[in-house]
This record gives C-alpha cells, structure tokens and sequence, in this order.
DNA sequence: AAAGACACCTGGGAGC
DNA sequence: TGCTCCCAGGTGTCTT
C-alpha cells in the first residue's frame, strides 16, 4: 500500500537486517515487472555486502560498493524480512537472500513495482529530473509558488507532479488539500501565496503524521503480515465521500481528477 | 503545455 | 455459489 509513507516505513523496517548485510545470494522468480528485473543483477550483488539503505521519492536504494538495486513498491507492492524456511506465497517474485538467514522478500501482485541496478557514480533515467523531497527544506512555499504562478492546472495536479514535489500520491494530495482549505480543482494560479504556503506545510505533517503512525505497524510489517492500518482512522476525506465533513458536517463530494478519486467539502475548500 | 486516455496486472468487493 | 463489472496506493507513453 505505498504512498511515501509506507515507503518510508518499509525502509526502516528492512534497515536493520540489511544495514551492513552481506547477500548470499537473489533469486529472481519473476522478472517481468514494470520494468525486466536485469538479467545480471543477482550476479552484481551476489557475495556483495550492503553499505547503506536510502528513499528517493518512492524508489528504495539498497547500495553496494558498485552500485545500487532500486526497489519500486507500485500500487500492490511490499518488502518482508523473512527467514529462509518461510514458504513462498504467490507474487513472491525477488528474494534477497542474506548470510544472515534472512531473506527480505519482494511481492507485489500486480507487478507495478520494479528492482532495478544503477551503476556507482550513474543515476538512473527513472531517478532523473525527478523535484524535491516533500520533508527536506527543498520543498517550500516559495518553490511551490513558483511552479503555481504560471500554471492554470488543478493545484492536485501540480502537487502530484513529481517534477514539483515527490512522493504525494492520491490520498495524501487529497488529505493535505483538506487541511489546508484549498478545492482540489482550483487553478494553481489562482491561489495566495498564504494559502500555498499553509498547503506545504500541510503536506509536510500529513506525511510525518502517516509515516510516524505507520512506524507504529513496524513490527507487523516485519513479520508475516504486514498491513498499515493507521488510515482509516487519520484520513479525513479519502474514501468518504458522502459523509459529513469533520469540520462542518457538509457532505463530502467525490469528482474524478484525471481516473484518480478526489474527495473534498464543498464548505472549507473553497 | 497539459489534459486525457490508455497501458501495465491482479484481486477484492458490489451487484445480480 | 458464481459470474460480471468496477475499482484500487503508481507512473510512463501516446494522442489530442
């Protein structure tokens, strides 16, 4: 279920078996994901030891001494720490085999996701001209006031774009457009500077809200089943359309933005 | 430049 | 119980 949130979550979930672990071996039992698994990957890092673990939007970084396999979630996809007598479940498609005994296990039914190889010193094209990272200084309102000033674009779209911001995906959009009073629709262009300062800040906390309440399924994740189920209970417009508002009790509206649902009150986004 | 359709793929839920 | 249809957290490409 990976929006950034989860992502992140993942991340520090598999960081301490894979921090300073050395690969035995990968196994490959699907390869045909978004993108091909490369052929010579398990070859790359086999016998190789993991020198540090990193997020770039919603790709996970694992890296080597020569390079890095990146790992995409897609819509379906996650990442469990196993042992290695764990039987296999179906769309278990990578393995990471360590010497440790763990196994940190890719699935991802849909096959959205991807594992992919970046060469030492290279960035892979999928990495490039991707924008800033929504929890580092590098995304702020004059940023985003820049990117806003001379679109006319729905403002949901535009903080959906990676190019302005990474990692906010249809929930979050939705939430983080809730707090800050903004209509998803409303063209970039015409909101206040106030205001689009007000929505970065809201996207900063509504993913720091998500990914410290994701951390609190860590250890869910960790073993055999690993669902986040903070949603349901923080979300305050994703999946409610029809239903009060918790601000003024208006009933929440549904339109479609580009196939993605998009859920606000016609009352406090104006 | 950007909106929109379509693509990749499986599974779960609703409705009949 | 089972069939059909619609929907889903992402994101890349192609057409208007």
């Amino acid at each position: 279920m990976p929006e950034l949130p989860e992502v992140e979550t993942t991340l520090r979930g598999v960081e301490p078996f894979l921090a300073n672990a050395t690969v035995d071996a990968m196994i490959v039992r699907e390869p045909r994901l978004r993108w091909p698994v490369p052929d010579d990957l398990a070859a790359r890092i086999e016998g190789q030891q993991v020198v540090g673990l990193r997020r770039r939007a919603k790709y996970l970084l694992v890296d080597f001494e020569q390079g890095s396999v990146i790992v995409h979630l897609g819509m379906s996809g996650n990442l469990r720490v196993v042992d290695k007598s764990t039987p296999l479940k179906k769309h278990d498609h990578v393995d990471m085999v360590l010497s440790s005994g763990k196994v940190v296990r890719f699935n991802d039914p849909r096959r959205f996701g991807c594992v992919l190889w970046q060469d030492k010193g290279t960035e892979h094209e999928r990495l490039l001209g991707l924008g800033p990272e929504p929890l580092t200084e590098d995304f702020n309102a004059e940023g985003l006031a820049k990117a806003a000033k001379n679109s006319s674009r729905p403002i949901k779209q535009l903080i959906m774009d990676n190019k302005v911001v990474v990692g906010v995906g249809n929930i979050y959009a939705n939430e983080a457009l809730f707090k800050a009073g903004i209509r998803p629709t409303r063209p970039a262009n015409k909101i206040s500077k106030a205001r689009l300062t007000s929505l970065t800040d809201e996207i900063k906390v509504v993913l720091a809200k998500a990914i410290a309440q994701g951390g609190t399924t860590l250890k869910d994740f960790v073993g055999s089943d690993g669902k986040p189920g903070y949603f349901q209970q923080t979300l305050q417009v994703y999946g409610r359309a029809g239903q009060p508002c918790s601000q003024c009790t208006t009933l929440l509206k549904e339109v479609r933005m580009s196939g993605r649902a998009t859920v606000f009150c016609p009352e406090c986004q104006r």
